[in-house]
DNA sequence: GTCTATAAGATGATAGAC
DNA sequence: GTCTATCATCTTATAGAC
């Protein structure tokens, strides 16, 4: 620990590297990720043009520590949802997370949608990758609605995850937060119309 | 009629015009929009490279064709739909269509969605070009829902076209086509239930 | 009116200096 | 171990030949 303080480099080193990954993020989720040049990333992450290769072998490297970054974030949001006591309140506040972001959902799209929907159209591999950050999701709602006595718990979990997407890519569209506030709500309805019955 | 068929000049002129949007849009689809190179719209549509220019200016004139040619084939869509009695069948014969074509949305995506999305974050008039294809689709169901007496069709149009599209993108991302259709089947149960009820 | 040859610029990637 | 200078390639777009 202390002596890791000392020396700046590998302080340095382990920055440039998350600055890198943070910026990239950043502009795939605002440009998308074909449009998003390496020199924009390193620019914004304050490191030399050149230089992103030492930290990445090539620009899909630099693709995959994005989607593993965000996969870390999915991971830790579902986690924190843990807490809450009733399936269905945990559902609840997994739909109202994408109604919490709903100004940058209408602005730049859902950072997990955008990114899958690029991705999946590449055929070397990183489509499947990028699907991880879907069926975390996916996977956990299913747990969700079976504790709610649903048998059906996975077209269930389907049904609110294209939900909720479908819902950003027509608010993002559109560029209007108040309709996932809107279709968020619905879907919370529907929850508790479904733990109730 | 006869006069345009004896000079070959107009008719290829026609005809290579239709084949660079014809290309263009198959190519934008499969690879995505900034993907998309005018070299590969050329060659698809075997049509002289740097010739591309004579037709279209731009390359953002040519994606603009697109969109038009797209409009024009929604609009047909739904004008076909208009002929079935009930707005509750029109309103399922638009849902079965994306289950009709989950093969294609599997692989590709959904054509509309997927232009929509990577539209829709260019800041340069394009992206509000590129919505009109929603607009249409989402005003039309709007229409219908109002015709089954809903005083909230508009929010009732989004939810549907937010299923449709949300299914398709998870179809898109887990490669699946049968999940496509497995939600459409729900959307169509939906809307059974709510003009029965 | 139609097309070829090429310019001008940007992009991902590398070789090698420090 | 870190970064600079540069390459090879590709992409949009144009000037001008046919």
């Amino acid at each position: 620990m202390t002596s890791s303080e000392t020396t700046d480099s590998p302080i340095e080193r382990a920055g440039k590297r998350e600055r890198l990954v943070a910026s990239a993020g950043d502009l795939m989720h605002r440009l998308g990720v074909p449009a998003t040049t390496l020199a924009q990333v390193a620019e914004a992450a304050d490191v030399p043009v050149g230089n992103v290769y030492y930290y990445f072998k090539t620009k899909d490297d630099l693709i995959r520590a994005v989607i593993d970054d965000r996969a870390a974030g999915v991971r830790g949001m579902l986690a924190a949802f843990e807490q809450r006591r009733s399936p269905a309140t945990r559902l609840k506040a997994l739909v109202r997370h994408w109604s919490d972001m709903r100004e940058v959902v209408a602005r730049n799209g859902c950072p997990i949608g955008t990114l899958c929907t690029e991705l999946g159209r590449r055929e070397d591999g990183l489509e499947a990758e990028s699907v991880v950050l879907f069926r975390l999701i996916v996977d956990w709602a299913e747990a969700q609605f079976r504790l709610l006595g649903r048998r059906d718990g996975h077209d269930q979990a389907v049904t609110l995850l294209a939900g909720v997407q479908g819902a950003a890519q027509l608010s993002h569209a559109f560029g209007d937060p108040d309709l996932m506030a809107t279709q968020a709500r619905a879907l919370e309805r529907w929850i508790d119309a479904m733990s109730a019955g």
